[in-house]
This record gives structure tokens, C-alpha cells and sequence, in this order.
DNA sequence: TATGAATGAGGTTTCATTCAT
DNA sequence: CATGAATGAAACCTCATTCAT
């Protein structure tokens, strides 16, 4: 016998996480403004007012979806490379491993679809979360160069530029794939390219001795 | 009845491109979705009426503007990347410097501008891109890594995943200035980025001896 | 389980008028249509569903605020007009100092004005007001007038026409003020107004001899 | 044979006094909350769209049909009560004459009732009517008033209260027909109003000789 | 009694596109 | 070729009201 289906069911519990669930999933699927607020509250199984109940706006529920999942993820990067001492090379890598492993989980990947496709569209999302991750993310790694510098253990370089070399072919191969559906044959693929890459960007493309 | 002057028949056969660069101006100025088919003809100096009689909706207006800005540059990368024999550090090194003098003229930039911004909401482009512009350059990129590897100038890699370090610190670079307006101290210096990028890309970022 | 105290006893009796006085602020702060029903519950200290459990909607409750104000009033002045015997310029100039000074009130004066405001939009309280309030004054305040001219206190007019010019200047007056914020220098003044006018109303502009 | 009726008629010419025809005939028959700018332009025969092209907002309709109609009524006023010099008396009849007969052409009336039915829900309207109408026509008869009295015509009074006197009966006549469906055994009778005001208004209601 | 979560109808406004002239 | 008047679909958001608890 199925549960009874009044018309007003009182759960006030869990009811934003769900209305952000069913906007997620509806932003990745047609995108943002494809997506009529009446949909989200559909699939979330709630009434459109609903939805503006726990939510202002329509784009309120973009900067929610942002909110919730990327603060744990970038506290915890930059908790990850902060921790580690000496050659940065364990910190860098271990760091992206770990980025990594949270993006291969499909589920933790979306939010950063989701920001790839729609960001450009919402300078409101792009300052949000320039301020709430990057803005948090790149000094530290900054530092982390600099240091590793000072120490002894890099070469030297320019920090604020290393660091787009450092992080940008990750998001490249994510974006390739995103946006254009290019991938290496085999998938994605992220730790391969993680190693590939780290492989590269501490000992450099070039054979020995052909420093120029 | 005279023949129109000259000048005045040069005009009329302007005008789509006339078009085009008002588009191109307004979409970076407004983004797409809040510039007006009015709004392009005003600038264009026409009616909207006419931009209609060259180009059959307001999609097609950001198509034919990659279009005409993309081709003539990968054609000519893929040239460059293909003409250098012997150290591929020499090719990829000449193709990014030149890559870097093209996007420093801002009216060159702006395509790519326009595509950062855009491409995500219109997979036409997306797939016109791919299809004009990347699946034509991955592949030459691919086979000169390769080639490297093989006549023994670079250590083992993978050249499809290798492919993305080479030229994800840039995009990565526009990408922070173009969407999160974060640029280096001092301005995008594209060419600093450039020679910090390729100094890490073959030599690597380690000391000597650190190579584990 | 002990009986409520008798102080909470009364709150729950007084409640229906509470959410009446918070309704009269707020409709008079907003408008009524400005004004949400939930609004009313806060200021009220109640909750939204208690307002329902009291009134059966929203307009309702402008009903009720009209006519829990408008009744003690108008019989007062009903009584007070009738009293007076002799000279009708005794009773008319008795009765709007009475009026005079009860609108003086601030509290007694917010209901006319939510009257002047909102009356065009309802034409059930205008139907009420007129039912309660006009239907009653304006017989007695004719048959006053009638009288004065029967009993030669009064020359030749259409007692009809006439309460127009006795009271008009009244309305206007309050209306100028209530609409579009015109009063004379130095406030609102009611007594000056009304002394200025009862002058004119019985004796008339013009100076002496003048008639035509 | 019917006209042709094709999808597009080009009329720019009298398009916008259409479109004001309608929205008053509307705003006077269901009010301005209950009128819909699609049924404004269905009874203007054209469509919604086209409403807009002409004016901004709904509001804006409101605002177009009092201005279109007050301002060359007001102007007539305040010319008409400059010129005549000499006793007021026959000024200000004059005047009042002139506006009863405007008044009484229904076409011309409708707006003063728009303007008693909403402008009470409409702070802007009631600016707009303050600067254009009230606060021109208010210092005329104000003036005229204090020569009137200066040059001997008129008794001492306050001119700024006695234009309450002078005006308001013929404001709450209109009112009370208006908003409440009073008026006089016989129709609305503008004239006769006009006639017993004007009577009492100089010569004053009480008998000669009891002057207080 | 009392609450407040939940509903959903309803209207203004925008703007890409069309087509009579 | 060129114009710009005219169209009308589409969607966000509000808020009076309901009712499970």
C-alpha cells in the first residue's frame, strides 16, 4: 500500500537540501536558464512557492548549490597543503591527489560543471566564489611556491605565474571534456593526467642535460 | 538613373562584417543574453530589419563572429607547429610566443573572449569550435610531442595528457583574468606567464638532482 | 493542571482587536495592498493562521476596523445636531467643533483617513460606510437645515445642495492633506479652518451691501 | 466586403490615444488592480506588446491619461480667473461655471473620477497631479482671494482656508456621488450645486441682520 | 486554540522575430 | 534593399489562503 499523499505534507527538515538536489541536477541536464523554477520544484517533489520560500531568487539557488559544495572542499585543500613540511613536491601532489579523488566521485564533480558552464553568465556566482575559494586558495599556494623556493627546493620562478602552470592543465582536461567532450581515449582519466602532469612540472619535458 | 558611387557600394558589402564587429562589441560589453538585436543594428548604424536579411537569428550573429576570427589563426598555428624540425622546444616555444603576440592585440583577444564567456550555453559553437579549431590542433600538437619523443629530445610521456600542461597554464591565465578578474601584479603579462610557463615545461620546477 | 491566570484570559479576548490595531497601522504605514497578512499577524504578535481563525480574509479586516470606529462616532454626532434648538448656526457650529476636536485625535483620526485612502477600492466598506454612517447624518444634517429655514433662521436655500457647502470644505481640507500633503503654513490647524469657514458659511464672503 | 485584416497594420499615427482611450474606459469600469494590460490592448485592438512599445510600464498608462486630460483644463482655470479684475465674486463664479461645464461632458469627467478612484493608491500619480494641477491652480486662487480682500470686495478671512471653502463643496459633491452613490432626488445637477454654493458662499446661509 | 509550512493561480514585462510598406 | 511597427510566447515571483500537526 503506498504512504498516503496529502496535499500539504509538513517536513521541514531536509527540504532545502532536496529543492538544491533537484536544481542541480536540472541546471547540469538543460542549464541554468533552461530551466524554469517550476521544474526544479517538480522534480523536488514541492510547490513552486516552496521554493521561494527557503529561496529568494532563482539564481539564490545557483549561489546555494556553489555554497554548499565547494567551502568543505577548498578548507580542507588548503588545510592539506599547508600541513605538509620540506620539499613542496609532497605537498603539491598529495594535494592533487586529493582533488582528484573528490572529483572522480560523480557526484562531488557536478558542482564544478556546473560552475564551468554557468559561471561566466553570473558575475555575482564568479565573485562568490572568486572570494570564498580562490581568493583563499591561491595565496596559500602562492606561499607554498615561495617558500619552496626560498628553502632551496625549486628553482627559481615566479610564483604567481608557476602556479597557473602548477593548476591549469587540470582544469583544461576538465574543461576540454566538459565543454567540448574531448577526452583521452579511455575516459577521463584525472589520475593519469595528475601524474603525467606532476611528472612534467617538477622534472620537465626535456631529457637531461638539455637545460637550455 | 547614375550608377551608386563607389563608395557607397563599398559600404553596402561591409555591412554584415559591420554587423559582426558591433555584435562582438556588445556581447563582451553586455554578454549575449543581455544585448538586444536592437541594440547591435543601432550600433551597427542599420535597422534591425537588415540584420536579419544577412544573418537568420541572433544565434547565428555569435557563430559567424568566431567563425571569421577563428580560422584564419589555427590555420596559421597549425603551420608554425608543423615547420620546425628537430627540438620540439623550439616549435612549442615559437607557437606559444606567437599565440601570445596575437591574443595581446585586444581585437584579436576578444574572440576568444567572447568564446570563454559563451561557449558554454550555445553547444553549436561549442561543436563548431571543436570542429574548426580543436580537432584541428590537438591532433598536430599530439603528433609533434610524440615526434619528440620519439627522436629522443623528450623524456617518456603521454602525449595526449602532456598536451594539457602545455597549454593549460594559459588558458588557465585567461581565465582568471577574463571571468574572476584576477590577473598577476602588474598586469596579464602574458609573455612573462609565457617564458615562466616554458622554463618549467622543460626544465621542470625541482633543482637538479631532485628528480626522484 | 492549574487555571490560566485571568491576565491571560483577558489576552485571549483582547486578541481580535490587537490584529485590528496592528492591521489599522500597517494599512495606514503601506496601504492595504502593500500590506501582507502576515505582516499583520507579526505586528500583532500572532501567528498568520490565528488572523484567519478571527476574520475570514484579509478585507475583512478592513471591514472591521471601519466599523468598530465609525459607529460611536456618528451616533454621537447624530445626537449632538438634534439637541440643539433655536438657531441651526448653534447646532452646525457645535457639532464640527465636536468633529474638530475628535479628529484632532491622532488615534481617532487614523480610521477616516484608511477611509479616504482605500474607500475607492472597496466598494463593499463604501456601500457599509455609506449604510452606516452617511445614511444616517446626512438626513438629520438636512432636516436641520430645512428646519432653520422654516424657522426664518435661515434665508432661502436646497437644504440638499447646502450640507455640500457645509461640510465639503471639511473633507477637502483633510483630503488635501491626506493625499497630497498640502496644508496651510503652520499645520493642519482643523479649529482655524473651521472657524474661517463657519464665518463664511453663515455670513459670507462678501462684505455688507454687497448682495446681489 | 470586410476590410482586410492582416496581422500587421502599420498605424503609428493616433496609436497611443487609442491605447489611453481603452485604458481609461477600463480603469473606470473594473479599476486599475483589476484591469489587465492584455485586456487594455485587446479593447485598443492591438496587442500587448505594442502597449509597451509606447509606454514603460502599466503605471505609466495611468499617469499618460491624467496628464493628457488635466493640463489644458487647468491652464483654461487659471487663465480664466487672472483676467477678470474687479469684484471676485463674478472671477470666481465665472470659474466655477466654467468647470461645472466641463465637468458635465461625460468624456471629460471620466478622468477627474479615475483620479478620485485610485490616486489615493498611487503616490506618484499624486505627486504628479499635486505639480501639475494643484500647486498651479492653488497660488491663482489664493491671490485672487487676498486682492479680492485687499481691494475691498471681500471681507477679512484667510485665503488659504476660504479656497477650502470656495472649492470643497464641489469636491464632495463629485465625491459623494462618485465613491458613494449619493447625489441629490434628480441627477447630479452640477449647475444647481454651483448656483446655491455660490449664493451662500458670498451672501452667506444666515438672514440678514444676524450677523454675530 | 494555535502554528507556519505548503500551495498555486495569476499578471507584468521582455524581446526575438516577422512583415507591410 | 531597408525600415521599424507590431506580435505574442514565456517565466519569474508574490501572497492570500489552507490545513496537518
Amino acid at each position: 500500500m503506498p504512504e498516503k499523499s496529502p496535499k500539504f505534507r509538513r517536513r521541514a527538515e531536509a527540504r532545502p537540501d532536496e529543492v538544491l538536489d533537484a536544481a542541480l541536477e536540472l541546471f547540469l541536464e538543460r542549464g541554468f536558464a533552461a530551466t524554469k523554477v517550476d521544474d526544479v520544484a517538480k522534480r523536488a517533489g514541492v510547490s513552486k512557492g516552496l521554493v521561494y520560500l527557503y529561496f529568494p531568487s532563482k539564481e539564490a539557488l545557483i549561489e546555494a548549490i556553489v555554497l554548499r559544495a565547494v567551502t568543505p572542499i577548498a578548507e580542507r585543500a588548503i588545510g592539506e597543503i599547508t600541513h605538509f613540511q620540506g620539499n613542496p613536491r609532497i605537498a603539491i601532489s598529495t594535494v592533487m591527489r586529493f582533488l582528484v579523488s573528490r572529483l572522480s566521485d560523480p557526484q562531488v564533480m557536478n558542482v564544478p560543471r556546473l560552475i564551468f558552464r554557468e559561471v561566466a553568465q553570473f558575475p555575482h556566482i564568479a565573485q562568490m566564489y572568486r572570494r570564498d575559494v580562490l581568493d583563499k586558495m591561491i595565496p596559500v599556494l602562492r606561499a607554498r611556491l615561495q617558500r619552496g623556493m626560498e628553502e632551496g627546493y625549486l628553482r627559481p620562478h615566479d610564483p604567481d605565474l608557476t602556479l597557473r602552470t602548477v593548476v591549469g592543465p587540470l582544469i583544461l582536461h576538465v574543461l576540454l571534456s566538459e565543454i567540448f567532450g574531448i577526452e583521452p581515449e579511455g575516459g577521463l582519466a584525472l589520475d593519469r593526467l595528475v601524474e603525467n602532469h606532476l611528472s612534467i612540472l617538477f622534472d620537465g619535458l626535456s631529457v637531461r642535460g638539455e637545460r637550455s
